[in-house]
DNA sequence: TCAAAAGTGTTAGATTTACACCCATGA
DNA sequence: TCATGGGTGTAAATCTAACACTTTTGA
């Protein structure tokens, strides 16, 4: 307290707008708020940044705890710090975005801590300003998933084509041509065509593809 | 302090990154610091967020202050929250970029407050992470400068297409072509020409155009 | 008279878009 | 056998990029 002592300090908090793809949908993983004020309202998940953590290590430890996992895709949309924002005590908040497969993250943990993954197009009010985080985090993963090949975050290890389009469509919010985009993934040779076949989701099966991300390294470039 | 006192409170400043554009060239508002730690190493004009205000209108008090502008162009770059960021104290900064006229900057204000505009390509070492707020910030407005018409606000209301031209390479970092930049200008009719001619940067003269907000907001549709 | 900046069109190449049919298979 | 999703190529249109000379005028 010897430098800035004569000013004010605020409750830093992080939320998390948690992205995950499921029945060629965007999704959001949310939760009944569980404590005052606001208790029981539809809310992303977050936390309070404390005193010796980075915001950044406070991002992802929250996201840990929500879903066990380490090594998730996380960036920051941005700092949101209206006054009454939140409706208990004045909080600045940090959103983040992950983008996490779906399968990774157990049904299990997820029931236990009561969070529901719910179509992007269909979020119910949440909680203080979260929708405007939500829809601030999806402006920016729509221009970032056209520059960086970020998709793949979304989606299992192996995918088809038709899987990768589908996410596409879904958070660039329109169809796309099946053989344009087919044509663009084929000049992208970190996309590799294996040879398993996915028998799930056709009849007649469909090719699976992997992103090789040393190979990106090397070739890197990526437009979509 | 009801609802969240088992939580920590930290410090929230804003830090202040003014661009302007002289000389040809992308420049930004750098001073000494005045306060301990740090003092007197060189950094991005900031302030701390007090408890009655939102971190939007810090930022713009912080600007007042510094310029006795209102109604600038500000746009959140994000915050910036290491530990030990800041050698003093735990303080999270959110960092904010802001366009200004250069001529709209009283040289008495600038250097009662012992500010100077620096060419952002020879900036020197800057107080904690400000050199990363300033890169990150360029990056911001180096996209945005594509899409939308925020260039006009670090150019007089009058402006020749040179002038224009010069901007865009400065912002962007490379050079481009004459012709097929004005061909582009030509295309959106809410870039005026005016019937004046400014005489000052050639011999010959050039004409003087003006940024229409108004056809823009009808016409819209910006792309450089 | 000459240096310095203003102003002006065309063309080749690259990129983007639109579009329709056959294939393989499980039910 | 038929409904479902998988897979494939071409041509027109649009956009982008490259490029050079004439004009005006103050010094």
């Amino acid at each position: 307290m010897t430098y800035y002592s004569e000013h004010s300090k605020v409750w830093v908090s992080v939320d998390c707008i948690i992205f995950g793809f499921d029945e060629n949908k965007l999704k959001v993983l949310i939760g009944r708020r569980q404590m005052d004020p606001g208790r029981g309202q539809w809310s992303l998940y977050g936390g309070f940044v404390s005193a010796e953590e980075s915001i950044d290590m406070a991002a992802e430890r929250t996201l840990l705890e929500l879903t066990g996992l380490h090594n998730v895709y996380m960036r920051q949309v941005g700092a949101f710090g209206n006054v009454d924002r939140d409706p208990g005590e004045r909080v600045i908040s940090i959103a983040y975005y992950a983008l996490i497969n779906v399968k990774d993250y157990s049904e299990k943990l997820r029931t236990e801590h009561g969070v529901e993954w719910v179509n992007i197009e269909e979020l119910p009010q949440l909680y203080s300003d979260h929708n405007q985080m939500v829809s601030e985090a999806w402006h920016q993963i729509k221009q970032r998933m056209r520059s960086e090949p970020i998709g793949f975050r979304l989606l299992p290890q192996l995918f088809t084509l038709t899987q990768l389009q589908r996410l596409y469509e879904a958070v660039g919010g329109e169809e796309i041509d099946k053989r344009n985009f087919r044509k663009r993934i084929k000049e992208m040779d970190f996309i590799e065509k294996t040879e398993l076949i996915d028998k799930l989701s056709s009849k007649r099966g469909a090719y699976l593809y992997r992103f090789n991300k040393k190979a990106f390294n090397e070739d890197s470039n990526f437009k979509l």
